[in-house]
DNA sequence: GTAGGGTTAG
């Protein structure tokens, strides 16, 4: 009975039969704890899972093999790597399963070179791989040598035409950061399931490489291999940063048409879409037909409001949330990072101060960050760094980073310099927080600075993606890097930029160089602001999109002070509406207006 | 009748 209900992935039910079976004083025997501790996992309750590691040992199995590797494996759900261990090192006798539960209990805790270590230990000791050990051992890997030599291994072992096996190797060659290889190896294989499809989708959308995430989805319909709700996952993922609204509604178009059964999951997915590409009504309109909204889908809402600088309604839908679900850490980046994204200030510090007070959750370094934010963001940041020093934790690179950002801001040098220095620490393969301390010191005239910092990200063999704007017109996707002139039209661009930016100086608009370098003279200045890429899409679509139609670009990395200012007299002047998405939010340009307020 | 191992929303 214990065992039916735990093949269904039930789990709770089988623990109140094991208790009942000691009430009426049955004795388990070894075959029991598998299936028990296998449930107390699932169930993820460290307490339970202990207690019955107490009765394994009261009836005498703890040398059982199976109860054994059934603790390993436990252990390693909870995180608690160190309990796995120490049962492994104890148990009299080791099958190759107790090596492959260990390795993937190392795995699963994030401690990838004991996990290699102990599958070298294990091949030291004659012992044959099996194919668990094998896929265990594969997550462990972070290196591309490495993944290398695993792979021979695998061949070696005649496991290279066994699907799990070859899905492994794909993401295993992904996360060290080859998806090339890893494509090449897809290409390779013949029989190709949907499994390895996804596989294959969700690498490129993990690596941030979108379009061919769904350039690989269009070559799976194509080929008419069957999909499911999990590539219909990645692939809504991938849309979602690229803000295609078209894309958005005919995934959602799919979605109701294939009836699938995760509701909550894809519809979430859905709401996230509709969010991040422009439209909150659609995303409301999922969200308020959700039959059991979650933590998740909340969540998402939630930051929904945020990113589109509507900050009371978020705290709104917070309210509203509070009734039913209790809120987890997440939930308050949203509720906090909205609080940032609008200026609340007030409100901001109430919701901080009331995740320990009201809901037992303990700030992490995230909600710290989000703070930061806040504070750095509206000029506070003497309070900001005081904030940090006060931190419980060692503050992470999201911290720091919030603050590197206020600085560009406020152009503060010596925040600037505290920040990076520890940046270049935690993150220091980051090209960004290079390039940004580098244009804090540019702006400021400190040309030496700079360019010793640009050194040093070359020296480390650091390079920055170009910082670009992706604009959509009748189902295409055009984009814009600094000064570009790929663009068909680039001509006519050129000359309706400088018409505009000459209306628009008369209306009032004063540009802002301190954006741009700082050792170039004044008049060459002003020309460099019309090299910005979100000033030539948003002139294409001017260009190519009908006279009613809402203008929305997308810039890859935050929009620049003086683009937001242009871009709200271009709005004014043309009587347009503009939208414009930054990696972080919304910034909707209305009759002159931009409903984020003051941009800062 | 027992253990491990492929894709999954904020």
């Amino acid at each position: 009975m214990i065992q039916c209900f735990t093949a269904n992935a039930i789990y709770d039910d089988p623990i109140v039969l094991y208790c009942q079976m000691r009430d009426i004083g049955i004795k388990p025997d070894n075959y029991t704890y598998p299936f028990v501790l296998k449930d107390c996992g699932h169930l993820r309750d460290i307490g339970l899972g202990k207690v019955i590691h107490k009765d394994v040992i009261v009836f005498g199995y703890e040398s059982d093999v199976f109860v054994g590797n059934s603790l390993v494996t436990m252990y390693g759900k909870f995180e608690l790597g160190e309990f796995s261990r120490q049962v492994f090192d104890e148990m009299p006798d080791r099958s190759i399963v107790s090596w492959s539960a260990m390795i993937g209990a190392y795995a699963q805790n994030g401690l990838y070179e004991e996990g290699l270590l102990l599958f070298y230990g294990m091949l030291d000791e004659r012992i044959l791989p099996s194919k668990g050990a094998i896929l265990n051992v594969m997550s462990c890997v972070r290196r591309e040598n490495e993944a290398a030599e695993i792979r021979n291994i695998v061949v070696d072992n005649g496991l290279d035409a066994d699907h799990s096996v070859q899905n492994a190797v794909i993401r295993m060659y992904s996360r060290c950061g080859r998806v090339d290889i890893a494509r090449r190896i897809f290409d390779g294989i013949i029989d190709k399931d949907m499994v390895l499809w996804t596989s294959m989708i969700e690498a490129y959308a993990q690596v941030e490489l979108y379009i061919e995430a769904l350039e690989l989805f269009k070559q799976m319909k194509l080929q008419k291999i069957q999909f499911d709700f999990v590539t219909i996952l990645s692939v809504v993922r991938a849309c979602s940063v690229l803000a295609s609204f078209r894309q958005a509604r005919f995934l959602h178009g799919y979605v109701i048409r294939s009836l699938y059964q995760c509701e909550s999951m894809l519809d979430t997915a859905l709401i996230d879409l509709y969010v991040k590409s422009g439209s909150l009504e659609y995303a409301r309109k999922i969200f308020d037909k959700l039959s059991d909204r979650n933590v998740v889908s909340w969540s998402t809402m939630i930051s929904g409001y945020g990113m589109h600088g509507r900050g009371t309604e978020a705290l709104n839908l917070f309210d509203q949330m509070k009734g039913s679900v209790q809120p987890d850490h997440i939930t308050f980046v949203s509720v906090l990072s909205a609080c940032s994204h609008s200026g609340l200030m007030g409100e901001g510090w109430r919701h901080f101060r009331s995740m320990a007070r009201e809901f037992g959750l303990t700030p992490k370094s995230e909600h710290y960050a989000c703070m930061v934010d806040l504070l750095g963001r509206s000029g506070m940041l003497n309070e900001a760094m005081e904030l940090i020093k006060k931190m419980p934790m060692k503050p992470d690179s999201g911290v720091w980073g919030s603050l590197l950002g206020a600085c560009r801001i406020h152009s503060n040098i010596k925040f600037a310099e505290l920040a990076a220095k520890s940046l270049f620490e935690l993150d220091a393969e980051n090209p960004g927080r290079y390039v940004l301390l580098s244009n804090i010191y540019m702006s400021s005239g400190k040309r030496e600075e700079a360019d010793l910092i640009r050194g040093l990200m070359k020296h480390r063999k650091l390079r920055k993606t170009a910082g670009h704007t992706v604009i959509e017109i009748k189902n295409k996707i055009y984009t814009f890097v600094v000064g570009d002139r790929s663009n068909p039209q680039t001509e006519l661009i050129y000359e309706e930029l400088e018409k505009l930016m000459n209306r628009i100086r008369k209306v009032g608009y004063v540009p802002d160089t301190n954006f741009t370098l700082h050792d170039v003279e004044e008049e060459i200045k002003d020309k460099m602001l019309y090299l910005h890429s979100e000033k030539l899409a948003i002139v294409f679509g001017l260009l190519n999109s009908g006279p009613t139609s809402v203008i929305q670009i997308m810039k890859n990395l935050r929009v620049c002070g003086d683009c937001h200012t242009a871009t709200k007299f271009i709005s004014k002047v043309t009587n347009r509406e503009i939208v414009v998405r930054d990696a972080h939010r919304f910034h909707h340009f209305k009759e002159g207006a931009c409903s984020c307020g003051d941009y800062w």
